[in-house]
DNA sequence: GATGAATGAGCTTTCATTCAT
DNA sequence: TATGAATGAAAGCTCATTCAT
């Protein structure tokens, strides 16, 4: 084997070390973050959490704040793919309902990720990385909300007008306000004492919502 | 003047006397948790804020902890009251609507106290007080939501049959979904990215309520 | 005792314990920036040496900086009073001999102050301190030098013409540098190979000096 | 070529390439402790500088002290050899101030030097390589000295009698002490603010003791 | 009761040094 | 020989909590 070829191959295994480890470190981040939050999260105890040493985590990200705003870009990203496969998957009437819920069961089964995003509007202030990450985390939620927007718009029977765009923007929000409200009553305890789950909400809005959209074609 | 008699009304003038110091500590607690966040507020801060010297504070309170979680049981207690108070005000038509809206705009002024909800679920931890507080923070916050659901009750004109308890139960955990949904979105910086107000969202979601109940009878 | 004149008389002994640890930690500093010098110094270590715990030290001197900053103020504040008492005692035409000695003496007997100010040339870079402190450590060497330069004056007979200003600042320069110099290579060991001693070279420097200047005059 | 001849050559070259590196990495921690100070500078730095790995660094000097001791040995070298040229250069009569201003100019080039050097007297503890290492600087240190206390041997007149032993060294340790401290006050900023340059103070100290050592023969 | 000086564990981050590859 | 990932011991600094006055 030619030289070049044997470093290129030496160096991909250890950009897939690399990633692996960097990987590793995120997961870890991710249960103490959600464990103790973003402020009682100590970089001792991520670091511990991922087997590693304190400095370690520095050869791989530069401050904590980095590895939290890494940790909601990839959670984000993954929403996203999540979303847009249970829309595919489902039939026409049903992609609506099926990214509602998907939406619902990504956070249902990982709670962690919902308190993560909670922190944007409080935890994040010190940092320096709130210009260009808050935009580009606004941008992939907006392409998560586009996700079920498109797949309401779809509902309307293709005969019928098509739907308004205030109105799709409204129900929109309306879906989002009703699924995010759901999982935050269900993660802090208050809705089993409600006696209720948030599945249950969650699929009674989007019926609601579907007869409302056959009502107006 | 008998001297026990005497003893009594000095015994009442210092509890009169502890609980207006108390109460002014947790003024200065609430302020500063607000401009600082739970994690970034220093009980030399509120010490400060109160005008007392820190171990005073350790005086009326136990921990840093036990001011927040007094602080929260505070804010619920408040929230009941502006409740009924916004129902008691309005014509029997509207007190559903008053009433969702009223939970809308006490948060909307007071959002610190909704990350003080938040952290209910995650950051009370490593105080002791966790167990039967949260009890009484359930207990707090179901009163809350029962003033929703009279006045969702009262909203069946009198000569229809009554809501069925079930889906009454139902409706009012779907307003408090839409209405903290609303409210989570509109904190973290996520609704104005969509174009809406939260306001909005909790109005629409009254209204359709509203009419289904009227349809319903 | 009226309360406010016993009020004033704690306070007045709260001030001078305050004072006296202030002191305290200041000539711990001394004594751990000397050995170690300004970056190996630690606050730790500073702690230690002045037999408190870490935090106090921040309850008197908000940084490591401040606390190099006030050495350094004080020691040049006693090198001129150092040199005002020697001048003043000495007979009109010892002056200037015993103002250079006095020189040379305060730092022979404090060797750490000269490694203190020889930190101004590069150690306190990242400080904040810098603008006003520089101004206020210049003044006060300035000051010191005028008392030499002073001395010199007085040197030259009355009857004889004033000596030339340029003159006048170009040898205390030379001096300072001779005395300064002598003292760096003794305390740096490089005199006692060369078979000297500091004080036998600002002695020769001033003797040389008081010819030229009966010559000149 | 037998095997042992080739054998040598190899290790010659070898040796040689070795020598090439310490040298590289010689210069890039120069550059690297003057722009970042003796604290400031880090070997990650030093190694990036010098175009190799950090641990190579180790393969040729056993710890970051070890690398500025070799560093010093090799300012007190650059600066003899910097004497003597400057010495050779010039006609017999001006010897000694060509002596006198090379010293004064060489550290005014290299400040940095200046400052390795002070550190000798207390930075340079942690490593264990005082005892020897300072004994050599010493040494080379009094090698410099000699070129100028050669130079004022060689001012007196031939055919007057040659000065006494002691007296030049009393005046080689006055003009060390003069052109050192003229340094240092020059480096700390402090001549600057008494309106004066080193190289006046070192000239103006020569040109009297040339009078001196004519008006004594 | 009220004070605030004192404590010291704990934080994030850096960096000289080691060692498996 | 050369590498650079990994280590972990500090560092400066903060702050909840205690306690002598």
């Amino acid at each position: 084997m030619p030289a070049d070829l044997l470093e290129k191959k030496r160096t991909g295994r250890r950009e897939a070390v690399r990633a692996f480890k960097r990987e590793a470190i995120l997961q870890a981040a991710r249960k103490i973050f959600a464990r103790d939050g973003l402020d009682g999260a100590t970089l001792r105890a991520i670091a511990a959490e991922a087997g590693i040493a304190v400095g370690t985590v520095y050869l791989h990200y530069p401050a904590k704040e980095s590895l939290y705003a890494e940790l909601l870009a990839g959670s984000l990203a993954d929403l996203q793919k999540h979303l847009r496969d249970a829309v595919t998957r489902a039939m026409p009437d049903d992609q609506l309902m099926a990214g509602a819920l998907a939406f619902y069961d990504f956070y249902r089964q990982r709670p962690d990720d919902l308190y993560l995003g909670l922190y944007l509007g409080q935890g994040l202030r010190p940092a320096g990385l709130t210009p260009e990450l808050d935009r580009l985390l606004n941008g992939r939620l907006i392409q998560c909300y586009t996700v079920l927007s498109d797949a309401m718009r779809r509902q309307v029977p293709s005969e019928a007008p098509p739907l308004d765009a205030d109105m799709l923007r409204a129900e929109t929000v309306s879906l989002a306000a009703a699924t995010g409200g759901a999982l935050m009553l269900e993660v802090t305890g208050r809705l089993k004492v409600l006696g209720d789950t948030g599945k249950a909400v969650v699929r009674r809005h989007v019926e609601l919502l579907v007869q409302r959209l056959r009502a107006a074609s």
